[in-house]
DNA sequence: TTGCAATTCAAACAGTTGTATGAAACTATC
DNA sequence: GATAGTTTCATACAACTGTTTGAATTGCAA
């Protein structure tokens, strides 16, 4: 093992070339390279090229299903059991939006890296986010426990477009400030956060409990 | 120019194969062996594998693209200069859906080559969607139009999340469908259409013209 | 110091990729 | 039916890719 020097800067080097660069334009060499540590290294230390990016993308993932996970549970605790929609649906999507968005000249490595693997989406990492869906049935079962009388279906379909609307907006950040032209201030990340919790939630409580706080629903 | 029998045959098996196996797993020497011709008439043809994938797509989102526009016109015009917000974001998102989702195995190839373009980006897809920005700027006028008093970046926000979830509803259609156990039903693609219409329309309405149509909100 | 395992290294490997070439075959016009 | 222009073809090219090899080096324990 000794100090692990070379594995590490490894990964270092591969996630700013990957996250500047993306998945199709670096190889393993123009990594080497930039880490300063031989060709054969990567396949010593990580196998393979795609065991390397799918280290990379699980190491950051598992951060964010954890702090995923620490918020709903802290919420559901408060709650005795049950915590309110906007407060799932923030569980959710909060800790993705924060690790990817934010002020573009002081992002992360990190948060670029993953805002590639969120456009790129390449086969190692497709099989990672596969393996997603046992995560997401807690937010399932959370959800199903905050809107009992609310159908399953329109359960998923919440979910879904929660999910959509986070991931879209990381996607396609660019366009949209382009589109915009600056209008939209996607350095706010509280900000994102707010309008896609909020345009979830009507999602899943419209026509239904639209007795419940009906002050909440308006973004900002 | 004699028939373009070569041309268009590279077109029809290039399709096929995109959609079946993707982008990254397709060679040039796959597509020749499937169309029967020569490896050198793709070089031929269309100058380079990029020109080829590029002129796939921008066949395929020139006529989604003029099918939301005759939807959005028709509404305006019909509505005197404008159109209800639902109903322009039924010709934003419809063309669109119906184009990729419906009953599975029935899918048409183009239908299925969409989904894939949609899911990896290779670089020259991405580039003709950068010049979409245009097009969908017609749609931010048509909507503030029929949403007069909301502002700017409501209206972009909006747009954006409609994009979001028809976009990602078809990229992740197997996943919702392998998450809710086949509960959700993407093959009834005016549903669909429904429910993304209704969720966005909240989201453009929400704490300002509420006094409008609240019957309408609730997805079925 | 010796010995042994872990690590690093230069080099080569084996395969694939998109593209270019130049001759051959075809097609239509005169 | 000769000719000019288009299209097809087999083949080679040139470059790049991830991976493997086997020797050299290193670090640590006895």
């Amino acid at each position: 093992m000794a100090s692990d020097h070379t594995r590490s800067a490894i990964l270092t080097a591969a996630e700013r070339l990957y996250a500047d660069r993306g998945f199709s334009d670096v190889t393993l060499r123009d990594i080497v390279a930039e880490a300063g540590v031989n060709l054969a290294a990567v396949n010593y230390h990580f196998g393979s090229k795609d065991e390397l990016i799918a280290e990379l993308f699980v190491t950051r993932s598992i951060a964010t299903n954890r702090e995923r996970l620490r918020e709903l549970k802290a919420a559901e605790e408060q709650g005795g059991g049950r915590a309110p929609i906007e407060v799932i649906l923030r569980a959710l999507v909060g800790p993705t939006l924060r690790g990817c968005l934010g002020p573009e000249n002081q992002r992360s490595t990190a948060a670029r890296f993953m805002i590639r693997a969120s456009i790129e989406s390449v086969p190692p990492i497709r099989r990672i986010k596969n393996r997603e869906i046992d995560h997401l049935r807690k937010f399932v079962g959370a959800m199903r426990r905050a809107l009992p009388e609310r159908s399953e279906v329109d359960i998923y379909w919440g979910l879904n477009f929660a999910l959509a609307m986070a991931h879209h907006t990381i996607r396609e950040s660019e366009r949209l400030t382009k589109l915009s032209e600056g209008q939209c201030d996607l350095d706010d990340v509280e900000d994102v956060v707010a309008r896609v919790v909020s345009v979830a939630t009507m999602a899943l409580t419209a026509g239904r409990v639209e007795a419940k706080a009906p002050s909440r629903v308006a973004a900002r």
